[in-house]
DNA sequence: CATGAATGAGCGTTCATTCAT
DNA sequence: GATGAATGAACGCTCATTCAT
């Protein structure tokens, strides 16, 4: 995959395909994404081979955005309670300011166009999460239901949260708690 | 007196359309689910107006038919844990045994072919489960978060731990219970 | 042809597809045209074998109907100026009182859905009229004229006389007043 | 530099469209012009819009080709018959030597898809005639007649002249003149 | 004979992808 | 490499006509 000169143009396609998908969900026409990245229809597919291409290479930077994001400046020496709240905290800071990459992150995750490859590779973005998280459920009533399972339910609880951070922006704060403390109970 | 309407015409095109959603999402053609359902392409449009309005009340059918499963042998006078239980029970029961209507239920619930409408009708279906979550949520630790909120976690959870189900059937009925054990401690 | 029982029906349907050509042009759909005959889609076609036979058919009633609307009540002995005028003026008052029966008559006399022989009985139908007129070019500048050349240009004027008719009716009677002369100046 | 633009594509796609109303009427298909354009079914619309787009610009370009042609060479000093008569012949002669675009045009003014703005702009292209027009009333018996009454009486002269000349091309000359003389009578 | 559901060819239009410039 | 016109397969939907009832 030799990636192509002009990174910004890369660049620029990408994010207009968010705000294309967070629009119009994954009917998105590629020749309207690339003038909204003011690039020529046909230079899209210099960038990406198919729209498929596109979509899977999108899906997984908005995932690994989302991760990065999560667990940045996460305090080292913190107690577990606090680290974890730190990563969720990030986690649905970075939804609610970012609200057209976590629509466009949803319909993609529903799509039949990201291959099993790509969520998988999807899956070892998050792996610093899973790691705090893994430390979180050791002592828990859910020591000993499989860690996959465990890391959906975060994720669901995660969504929920997020989704309700959105609708009432008010009280995004107190859902954040409400939501972590949810989670806590369950797996810590 | 012409041909009647013929009520098992409709459910057929309801049931490829099913089939057909949950192998290509959304995109899937009129004519691939008329095939499907070994009707002439413009037959369809005899029952269904539109495409979207099959999606619509597809997605209604599907919503109504998995809350009513749900409720389905509900034991009126037990306590509260052990008939939550049974809803959740039944409810996961439902998407292991229905998984093309589980997925075919997931796409068109991200669609926004689906009307606000259509989407207050789907909630009403689920109305009978809400209220007994109600009650649960009552005593607990979230007797002042939003009720959507609560119900939110819940449809979140009940998504992870059906998914986790499908994925390892073997182990079914012990996800089944990991995962209301989890939502039981999140709310109750 | 053997009418069909129901000569009320076929009225009904005649007058239906003035109504709905009127309105929608040519590409009126025979089931709308049914519907508003209030008569089931498939009836139609007992009354006419194809749609084009419909246009045929409606194109042949409403030549007939203006033709013998123009020659109602001709006075036999007046002079041929008088009775020329008589004509005329039935005829524009046909087309004024009648406008829906106009526009439809003119939609399909551009339709190349009416055969040549459907517009030859038209000319047919028009006769009465085109002998009126034939003794009136015999003593005018036209009288080396072909006949059908003059009908050609009294049916343009009178056309042209109704359109003014129709777009300016407070003035109705003296434009019908002012093409009659110039089709007298130009014929006769 | 991509391929630019290609006028003659869209002159052949005019063309095209020409020839497949004539013989179709309105409902010539998209992709019938396109075969005829030689033309991709779908580059049809990187030059028009809409089908009613193509449909109206043509009506246009019709319109203001047959008011060029008759406006040609038109002699300046000369007296107004003569110069009305060089203005009727070169409108005939147009009619005849393009019986397909008059078919189009005929049909094309009949349309419904051709908007209010199209036909308003059509009448600015005659004006000049209108205007020619306009003197050889001032001193007629329609003086007080409104000029689009005249105007319509003068097309309407007009078709059925052009009709009977294509009909009997051998004495075309001769119709021509014959029509020229009943309109001079009828509004000069 | 009346009915209206069934049929499937056909329509206008879109869009991922290719390719001449 | 960049451009945007060209391509043609698909799509959702319509509608004249047929036919089971």
């Amino acid at each position: 995959m030799p990636r192509p000169r002009d990174e910004d143009k890369r660049k620029a396609i990408m994010e207009a395909a968010i705000r294309v998908i967070a629009v119009q969900g994954l009917s998105a026409p590629t020749m309207k994404i690339a003038e909204e990245a003011r690039v020529a229809n046909g230079s899209l597919f210099t960038y990406f081979a198919t729209k498929a291409d596109l979509f899977n290479q999108l899906y997984l930077e908005l995932k690994a955005g989302m991760a990065s994001a999560s667990l940045d400046g996460l305090p080292a020496g913190a107690d577990l309670r606090k680290r974890m709240f730190h990563v969720w905290s990030n986690w649905m800071e970075w939804a609610v300011s970012n609200p057209e990459k976590r629509r466009a992150l949803l319909q993609l995750s529903v799509s039949d166009e990201i291959t099993r490859a790509t969520r998988t590779a999807g899956h070892t973005t998050t792996m610093g999460i899973a790691e705090l998280m893994q430390q979180t459920r050791a002592g828990g009533p859910m020591r000993n239901a499989p860690m996959p399972f465990v890391a959906s339910i975060m994720n669901a609880l995660a969504e929920a949260t997020m989704d309700f951070m959105i609708q009432d922006p008010a009280n995004a704060k107190k859902h954040c708690k409400a939501g972590f403390d949810a989670l806590w109970r369950a797996i810590a």
